[in-house]
RNA sequence: GCCGAAGUGGCGGAACUGGCAGACGCGCUGGACUCAAAAUCCAGUGAAGCUAAAACUUCGUGUGGGUUCGAGUCCCACCUUCGGUACCA
């Protein structure tokens, strides 16, 4: 019989929509298990291969979740709201507002053709007033606890999307949705949330919560946590201070020189006269140099001397003060006191200006011979006074008592996180709840009157004026102030689309019901998420970002857990042609041609097949085919005259039972694409031995419903079944059944195999022995030879050592 | 530069705690079926050597060393690719 996998899929998705098989009874659930997967943005170019390869290794586990015996709730929505959605509207001159639910709808119609288990009476759409109403709100909560505030600062600002960025969404000096677009820095005013409140909880948590390793690691280095101290440097001559941070007070005594950043406030005070010219020149040319030439880390060293001298307060020996580039503004104080002869950086810039390089650490504890080289290890201390041969460990916590007795150094703690820059001067998004009132301030918005929506207006498009598109929709500008009623205005800002995304998994449980953004009770049932699988370029943004957000509304009692995601998996990238699929390079895939051709089943287990879930793999046509044939294959078996055997021979018993083992430790852990070359080695098995046995079958359709659910479904019914097959609980494996009676050794003569022979299992070492020394090869091959001594590993080998 | 992952047939990839390298699939070769082709089925398929054929021998998991009776797997040094990060004091 012909595999007809249009009206097979057809028919069963048809079934699942009708019977409300993939929706959960929320409220009741007696096993409840959230299988979470990114949601997509709805790009008008319609469903990627990336996110459908996402997606189904999230299903088939999923799937499998729910052939446990779980109460399955597998959400999906459309993270809507955003730059990337907005900048494609204004490409095509299409309204955003007329674009994105077109989006969705194709979106909708191309998720509904791919066996995915999604449970479509709870979709989340960013962009629904009834969802952007509690983005909104938690903005509101924030601000109450007061991790929200409003700072002017240079901020990035994209001169591509007219807006400024977040920290996290300037990848290598360029901005995120512009890979070629430098971002510049800009003194502007916005608004900001608090996460460095949350830097240590964030990185501290990492050692705990169950991720992937790449994606606890990313996070890790982003958070950027370093223990050290701060140090009091007084100015000669000016009654002013400078701190520093530093990792290594145990090289104080080898600080020659101080170097602050350019954009430090204390530069005009401490340039004299006759420097000041100079000093000016290279701070302007600093603060307009981009990002790329600063940061290049290459490019030779460049600084200038203030003029200035401060004292060294370890020997109280005058150092110079230098402004350089290479010192930032935006980490630890933005000065450092430079200690050429253990820093890399402090080594080059003082060869470069000749200033001096003191040794005050060594491995040996004497000075080295000869001209001196950096040395950024630990070692014992040197040249330091009273702290001369002590371990460089110790000395750090020494140095900084000691100092500490005289009131000018701590221990301190670094992030290397800044906080989260969330306004942008963009039209799509939701606008901050906030309003600016002559006399009262700056307010929030009464959470009665949320949401705050969003203006129809067909002048959208950004500008350079550092305002959003907002701004000049003067009638919804207007407003009324919260507390003394007067002429107010907006705030015409919209906020991050990462914020949107921060919260989405909090509402799916709960949506339809409108007057609370989590329902207490169904948000405890289901929350925290128990599997999120995603993509690990989200690693220090959305994943970021949403740690933040449930630790803040965990602290605000908002909700019970300050951890999302009680595991995260990453998969990995498909590729094609050695490169990742994008527009630009011309390898864009679309799943909608395949799934025409060869139907979703075989597209989805040739995505799966493809290579390890969590490594990625090279899309190529060429191997669909095998994946098609193995299904056509399976379609076949329904031409069988089943049979009810029950009772199999060993070899069958072992083969069955080993193969549930397997798949199923394979899906726990992601390996599809074992698990689907094991479900291939079983179906030549029941092919070869002309099986017929129903159960068996049975049992294989099961294995293979995760996979390829449609064609899964149809043999559920053909085998006389009824319901679906994803009501019933996968075979457990017996291992009593796993009987091997004979295993195949190897004899080996010097580590080189000379023979294998079949021999009872379990046989002991001496028994096994004595079949290898009488082994006709064996003897023709160590006739003259002495044996040395005999290895025998049971079940496996022996290994005979001669000379 | 630093951090991480990985390098295995013609290709994608298997190989549990060191113990039969190349599972599964693609491709290719030969055969069956066919007027022929496609599809399907059967057999073969790491390389080299030696064979009429088989048997057999040698080599073989990026490179070079090491540990071990035995290394794709462990250790050291290096090379390459991919990903992340980038003057974070």
């Amino acid at each position: 019989m012909k595999y007809s996998f249009k009206d097979i899929e057809e028919k069963w998705q048809k079934f699942w929509e009708e019977k409300k098989i993939n929706e959960p009874d929320l409220r009741n659930a007696k096993n409840p298990f959230y299988n979470l997967m990114m949601f997509p943005y709805p790009s008008a170019e319609g469903l990627h291969v990336g996110n459908l390869y996402a997606f189904t290794g999230s299903d088939i586990y999923g799937r499998f979740k729910r052939m446990q015996g779980y109460d399955v709730f597998e959400p999906i929505g459309f993270d809507a709201f955003g730059i990337h959605s907005e900048n494609y509207a204004i490409k095509t001159k299409r309204h955003p507002s007329k674009l994105i639910p077109q989006n969705i709808a194709n979106f909708t119609r191309q998720l509904k053709k791919c066996g995915l288990m999604f449970d479509w009476s709870h979709v989340v759409d960013t962009t629904d007033p009834k969802y952007y109403k509690w983005t909104q709100w938690i903005f509101l909560q924030l601000y109450k606890a007061g991790l929200v505030y409003r700072k002017k600062s240079p901020v990035n600002w994209c001169p591509e999307c007219k807006t400024v960025l977040a920290d996290e969404q300037v990848i290598g000096g360029k901005c995120e949705r512009h890979s070629d677009t430098e971002v510049e820095k800009r003194e502007l005013e916005q608004w900001f949330f608090k996460i460095t409140q949350y830097a240590d909880k964030l990185y501290e948590n990492l050692k705990w919560i169950d991720w992937s390793q790449n994606t606890k690691t990313a996070q890790e280095l982003w958070i950027g946590k370093s223990e050290g101290a701060q140090i009091i440097f007084s100015v000669k001559g000016i009654d002013e201070k400078i701190v520093v941070f530093t990792t290594r007070p145990d090289t104080l005594f080898g600080a020659t020189y101080m170097v602050l950043a350019p954009e430090h406030p204390l530069v005009p005070l401490l340039t004299t006269s006759d420097r000041k010219r100079e000093v000016e020149d290279y701070v302007q040319k600093a603060i307009k140099k981009d990002q790329i030439t600063r940061l290049d880390v290459t490019k030779e060293k460049t600084g200038v001397f203030t003029g200035s001298y401060a004292m060294n307060p370890a020997n109280n020996s005058e150092i110079p003060i230098w402004i350089a580039d290479y010192v930032l503004w935006g980490y630890g104080t933005g000065a450092i006191m430079a200690v050429p002869a253990h820093d890399s950086r402090d080594y080059e810039f003082a060869k470069q200006f000749n200033l001096p390089i003191i040794e005050v650490i060594s491995k040996t504890g004497k000075p080295s011979e000869g001209e001196l080289e950096l040395y950024d290890g630990e070692g014992i201390l040197i040249n330091s006074g009273e702290f001369n041969g002590m371990n460089s460990d110790i000395a750090k916590r020494k140095i900084v008592e000691h100092l500490n007795k005289k009131g000018i150094a701590e221990f301190k703690i670094n992030y290397r996180l800044h906080d989260w820059c969330i306004s942008r001067q963009r039209y799509w998004g939701p606008p901050i709840p906030m309003v600016h009132c002559d006399k009262c301030g700056i307010l929030p918005v009464n959470e009665n009157d949320l949401p705050v929506l969003l203006p129809e207006t067909d002048n959208y498009l950004p500008d350079d004026s550092g305002k959003s598109p907002l701004a000049r929709v003067e009638s919804w500008v207007e407003t009324t102030c919260p507390k003394c009623g007067s002429k107010a205005r907006k705030d015409t800002d919209v906020s991050d689309n990462f914020l949107d995304s921060a919260w989405y998994f909090l509402r799916y449980p709960s949506v339809g019901i409108d007057d609370v953004p989590m329902d207490k009770e169904i948000t405890r049932k289901w929350l925290p998420v128990d599997m999120y699988i995603g993509g690990n370029e989200h690693a220090v943004l959305h994943l970021m970002y949403t740690r933040f957000i449930c630790m803040a509304l965990h602290d605000l009692g908002l909700i019970h857990f300050e951890e999302p995601f009680k595991r995260f998996r990453a998969h990995g990238l498909i590729i094609k042609d050695g490169n990742k699929m994008s527009k630009s390079k011309g390898n864009i895939v679309n799943p909608d041609e395949y799934i025409d051709k060869y139907g979703a089943d075989t597209f989805r287990m040739y995505l799966m097949f493809l290579g390890p879930y969590q490594e990625g793999g090279d899309f190529r046509d060429s191997g669909i085919i095998g994946i098609h044939r193995f299904l056509e294959k399976v379609n076949s078996l329904s031409e069988l005259n089943f049979t009810d055997e029950t009772d199999f021979d060993d070899e069958t018993n072992t083969i069955l039972h080993q193969t549930i083992k397997v798949v199923t430790s394979d899906f726990e852990s992601l390996k599809y694409n074992t698990a689907i070359a094991r479900l291939m080695e079983f179906l030549n098995y029941i092919r070869e031995k002309n099986i017929t046995s129903k159960l068996i079958i049975k049992y294989f359709t099961q294995l293979l419903a995760p996979l390829a659910p449609h064609i899964a479904e149809e043999f559920w019914n053909k085998l006389g079944y009824s319901g679906s097959v994803f009501n019933s609980k996968l075979p457990v494996y017996d291992e009593s059944k796993i009987k091997i009676s004979n295993v195949n050794i190897v004899i080996q003569i010097n580590g080189k195999i000379k023979d294998r022979i079949d021999v009872p299992k379990g046989l002991d070492e001496k028994e096994l022995e004595k079949i290898a020394l009488e082994n006709e090869k064996v003897k023709a091959a160590i006739s003259n030879k002495i044996i040395n001594k005999i290895i025998t590993v049971k079940d496996k080998l022996v290994n005979i050592v001669v000379k």
